[in-house]
DNA sequence: ATATGATAGAACAAAAAGTGAACACAGAGA
DNA sequence: TCTCTGTGTTCACTTTTTGTTCTATCATAT
């Protein structure tokens, strides 16, 4: 479905995003592809899109998003470490050393995403966990079974953090526990009363 | 879809915000891109809110909430991700300047993200968390089972911190208790009275 | 009411980024 | 051969993004 020089410049496009977050410019393309103008990017661009492969803001600076890989696979922006990849204008990667900043939290066992599980219980099972992480001073950790929290960004085997909170907005993920027995992970939703 | 600076913002205001959960002044963020006005930040974050990066309180002070990452994923505020690393212009993980205490909360087992578990309970388990992630004096952590908070950043497997507050604002990510028997991890939404 | 901390935004300038026409060349196929 | 498509280049734009200065307005604590 795509040209050598399509192919070559998604799968830059695709590397450059996860790698920097943002999108390169013409002039960055120009480059990596060995070319002397932003014209023949420009064509490529949009040849790209006009199979689908990308989709953008037209007349908008590094506003181009990956949407099928060069195989046709649907593009999944992973979940991505945002962090990694700020990028300040001095540079510099910063903490390599962050280790030395964990705390533990108790892991308080298994939620489905999904399904009932058992209840939240504290099985002495501790997390090491970063302070950056911890958002107040009685968190817990939780490792989830199922997927029908994917759209959330939340997968089979993972592990929450769950932090206690009293005040709930709509569209947060919360803890939901039936008959205090049954524990699921869920997206709050507020109706009627 | 982001610019450089739009993008280097939008990380600072959720790092930001993730550590000291308030946003910063127009004058910090300055001070973080570099800049010598503040006029330049106005500009940016009327473009991160044009984009739907992030919504405001228009003439409030340090009233920006962050909406989605740079990556497009729903942003939550109670979703932390362990891999995150800060990366600051002075080259020091901002963690150092802040309390990094070994803190243990109790692990209360696992919670379904979309469908009810057991009650939670303590099992006796602990997970060290540092307390930056802690907001009160009673968190815990859960595992996470299912996809349905995945667009949430809250994945199957993923352990959860639970901070326990007295009051809910829409959005935020609670544990839904249900009769005080079934516990769900759930976004909240106020609708009506 | 006032002082202070913050946000709002106009105005000007410049750099960066994107657009598109025009011309050229090469290879694949009909 | 002729045509179509992909590709490379130059050049002349337009638009966006960014940087700076200055002033006005808003919010809140005292």
């Amino acid at each position: 479905m795509l040209t050598l020089k399509q192919n070559q410049l998604l799968n830059f496009l695709i590397i450059r995003i996860q790698k920097f977050g943002i999108s390169p410019s013409y002039e960055e393309m120009c480059d990596e592809l060995g070319l002397k103008s932003k014209s023949g990017i420009n064509r490529i661009v949009k040849s790209l899109e006009e199979r689908g492969y990308i989709e953008r803001l037209e007349n908008k600076a590094r506003a181009i998003a990956p949407k099928k890989y060069p195989n046709g696979q649907t593009y999944n922006s992973d979940i991505i470490n945002f962090k990694d990849k700020y990028i300040s204008k001095h540079s510099q990667p910063v903490s390599t050393n962050f280790k030395s900043q964990e705390n533990q939290i108790p892991l308080l066992g298994k939620i489905a995403a999904g399904s009932p599980i058992e209840a939240i219980s504290n099985h002495g099972e501790y997390l090491d966990v970063p302070s950056s992480l911890l958002t107040s001073e009685d968190c817990y950790a939780l490792h989830v079974e199922g997927d029908s929290m994917i759209d959330e960004g939340i997968f089979d085997g993972d592990t929450v953090i769950i932090n206690k909170k009293a005040n709930i907005n709509n569209g947060d993920i919360i803890v939901a526990l039936i008959d205090n027995e049954e524990a699921t992970l869920k997206k709050f939703r507020k109706k009627g009363d």
